[in-house]
DNA sequence: ACCTGAACACCGTTCAAGT
DNA sequence: ACCTGAACACCGTTCAAGT
């Protein structure tokens, strides 16, 4: 929904022989026309392309339009970052902690890498943002609601959100690294640990070259969500 | 180690006149001359204020020699973050599974904040760099040690390696974010919360608006090496 | 209220020319 | 082998002036 772009929006390619003012019923910069522009901008050409001038080009503007919406270039990364985590859609709690935590889990995934040139934007940036109430707030809520008391469901959020985050930057890094799949790279890097002088690299080699992104994200998420069930049941005693 | 700055290092100040060639017996650039240039800029006006002019004007040379060392500024800063992370002094492993991961994880923590600055580079950029593969390494080790089968231990590696960067993310974030330890900061927070529309927050608000650094990260740590302990114990029949 | 012109003070990087 | 001059094609941001 976050997505749409609705036809009233100006033509996305720049148009030429712009001067003066707004050319009769055009443009109409708003701040949300501006960070969709820079999304399109994001998912085209990457984050590095971004900038106060290129995204305001795609809208036929100036670029010190732009600050008459946004606070800077680096605001207008942060708003990107809360646009995308905006539209993150939670799944409502069954009462089953372990289904539940997944299901959110998955849905900050789906989210997070549904722009791939943005994800690191949204993991690295939202930690502070509004919107990043809702997931925290739909944690606490599994947490709690399995009786888990206050202060250990917030430590239990934390690292939840820790071993999530940490899972899906490597996810990101991996991806663009190495070609997750292709068999060449694989070999190669085996090679390379083969030689790297740690034995013990050596000996995990054909494991360590590898990485299927879905096992690694299902495995971590698992481990995690296991350990805070533990934990759940031994702070709740009934 | 890494810190060192030998007295045969040119001066860090720019110095006028300078231009033509070397004046004399002066500068001799290298690639770790440069780093540590690099290392001093950040670590006094944070890694916005490094660029190829400010770090050569730091040396007294032109921004463009850089170039003969250095694969620009984005390999400038992936040397410098290998730099710091090859500053990582590991412990022995002892034997003691938990232990031994514990010994790892803090002082993987030290080297990386210990540079505030440069830290989220370290923790974003160090996924790939050769740097990287001793604390891997070490940490397989010690799960090979205590009886777990090669893929397993690649998986809990990488799962304990996500947790940890994402908790010093966190850590991170949360310094610069708001003044981590201030009561009028925690009390404006904890109302913010009480306000945010959402019952669970405004239920954990005292929890939620503090954070401890340093019992957050013993939380995590400790959290993540008990799952793993569990884990080897359960994959080691034995 | 919102947009632009002119302007400022910067960037990273190339390439040929110097030594 | 390594450094610089000249140059290119950019940046983000301000502020007053326009409508």
């Amino acid at each position: 929904m976050t997505e749409a772009r609705p036809d009233a929006l100006p033509d996305a390619l720049p148009r030429p022989n712009r001067r003066g003012r707004p050319p009769k019923g055009a443009a109409q910069l708003s701040r949300e026309s501006i960070v969709e522009a820079t999304l399109r901008v994001v998912d085209a050409e990457g984050v590095s392309a971004v900038g106060m001038r290129s995204v305001a080009r795609s809208l036929g503007v100036d670029a010190k339009s732009l600050y008459n919406h946004v606070e800077g270039k680096d605001g207008l990364l942060d708003a990107l970052a809360e646009h995308i985590l905006g539209g993150l859609a939670l799944p409502e709690p069954t009462g089953d902690v372990r289904r539940d935590l997944h299901a959110i889990a998955r849905a900050f995934r789906d989210r997070a890498l549904r722009h791939p040139e943005a994800a690191s934007l949204v993991l690295t940036r939202q930690l502070a943002s509004f919107e990043g109430l809702a997931p925290v707030a739909t944690v606490l809520r599994v947490l709690r609601g399995a009786g888990c008391p206050t202060g250990e469901a917030v430590h239990l959020l934390r690292v939840l959100l820790a071993t999530l985050i940490g899972t899906l930057l490597r996810e990101l890094s991996a991806g663009t690294a190495f070609g997750v799949g292709d068999n060449a790279g694989i070999a190669a890097r085996q090679e390379a640990l083969e030689r790297s002088g740690f034995p013990v690299l050596a000996e995990v080699a054909p494991h360590l070259a590898r990485f299927d992104r879905e096992a690694e994200f299902t495995y971590a998420v698992s481990f995690a969500i296991d350990a805070v069930v533990t934990r759940v049941q031994a702070s709740n005693p009934r």
